[in-house]
DNA sequence: TAACATTTTTACCGTTTGGTCAAATCTCTT
DNA sequence: AAGAGATTTGACCAAACGGTAAAAATGTTA
């Protein structure tokens, strides 16, 4: 299975690009993330996606070899996308300002990329076949990284005492949920399609949970 | 697109079910479990399933009359244990008992059926098209009722203000992130594969996150 | 064991899908 | 305006896929 990171970007030929096919790159790649974020990459066809980037599927061809070629480019413009909220984490900064402003990046990303965070979460789903070698490399180094800024946090008292590393999937999780299974979200809320309007509760809920104290007391002393 | 509900079990013939045809649907709804969780409905064929069951495409259609019937009966039997756990919420017990038990309930049972998990993830992903009456009828009903029950531990002032059915979407998905994104989290902490060795360290971050105090001190007064 | 029902297999079929190829058309530069 | 290179198209293909039909084999029962 062929793998990506987020350092390389091989160029065939050393030509650059024309208007064209810049232009062209791009519709393709929208229409791309449109057509699998909504039926991942199985349910993903050549002719779905040509025919909503409005193009034939031999011209498509022209400008990406494969379908997977065009997964991979999606997911690799994605992963740097991924890590910019966390590696704005700083040592320098108070604890709970900075876990509460990662919370909200993270919430604010699953809410304006939709589409993109369902990629990522079917490419996991499915095994990460392609971005495995980036899992085990760029994102547990940054992840170790901002581990330890934590675990100096908890060190000081600052934070409980807790797996700093487990602490950052529950945020991933929770903030990622509400891009994920936004169906199933709306659903239980019985919210119309293409309701956002639960954002400003999920960002409440986030707030209390990992910045205030959700048992046993009405206000934080 | 076929609907389904925890209500109905309809038998087109009223005559029992053969020895060898129950040894069969068995073998069958396993096998595509393992194979529908592992590559989504579209990625999953009717070749794998068969040959995963140790049998013949047609004899496996001799059983279920068609592809979508499978993924059906796989969900159906899926739902009732999904709601199992938040089904035995009882009004009546301790908020951070009740909270607690639930925690490691979903967490349990993201360890025991991860195949089950991912197949609910997939379904949810896809736009729930078989689920989606269940999420607005039964599941939603459900959490309406539990939520009420949370809404007045609120009010008692033994839990946070907050909106209940955010705080058990933020249980769902930090549960069923160790099942459904397994991959990551074994490739972030550098665990080989099957290593689920990861689930202590979970159930602790949860109990902290939920029932005890992130931020600020080291232990709770 | 004969008769019947159930189960399994073999041989297919039509459609969809990812992908190719060469010819035709367009665009840009000189 | 002409030529070269870039782009687009239509016609096509092989493989994979979901599914069918009917015969063969097996199991069940009187």
């Amino acid at each position: 299975m062929a793998q990506i990171s987020t350092a390389s970007t091989s160029v065939k030929h050393p030509r650059s690009k024309t208007r064209i096919q810049q232009e062209n790159e791009e519709r393709i790649l929208l229409a791309a993330l449109e057509v699998f974020s909504q039926n991942g990459f199985h349910g993903a066809t050549l002719d779905r996606i040509a025919s909503a980037a409005d193009m034939s599927k031999p011209n498509l061809l022209y400008y990406f070899k494969n379908k997977e070629e065009i997964h991979i480019a999606l997911l690799t413009g994605l992963l740097d996308v991924w890590l910019a909220p966390l590696r704005e984490i700083s040592a320098d900064g108070e604890p709970t300002l900075e876990i509460g402003a990662y919370i909200r990046r993270k919430l604010e990303s699953s809410r304006e990329f939709p589409r993109e965070s369902r990629l990522f979460a079917n490419e996991i789903l499915a095994g990460a076949p392609h971005i495995g070698t980036f899992l085990q490399t760029e994102l547990k180094q940054l992840v170790d990284e901002k581990a330890k800024i934590l675990q100096r946090w908890i060190d000081n008292g600052q934070l409980a005492p807790c797996d700093p590393r487990h602490l950052l999937f529950a945020i991933w999780s929770t903030t990622q949920h509400y891009a994920d299974f936004s169906v199933q979200v709306r659903h239980v809320l019985g919210l119309p399609p293409g309701d956002k309007s639960y954002y400003a509760d999920a960002a409440e809920m986030l707030d209390t949970l990992f910045l205030g104290r959700l048992m046993g007391a009405d206000d934080v002393p």
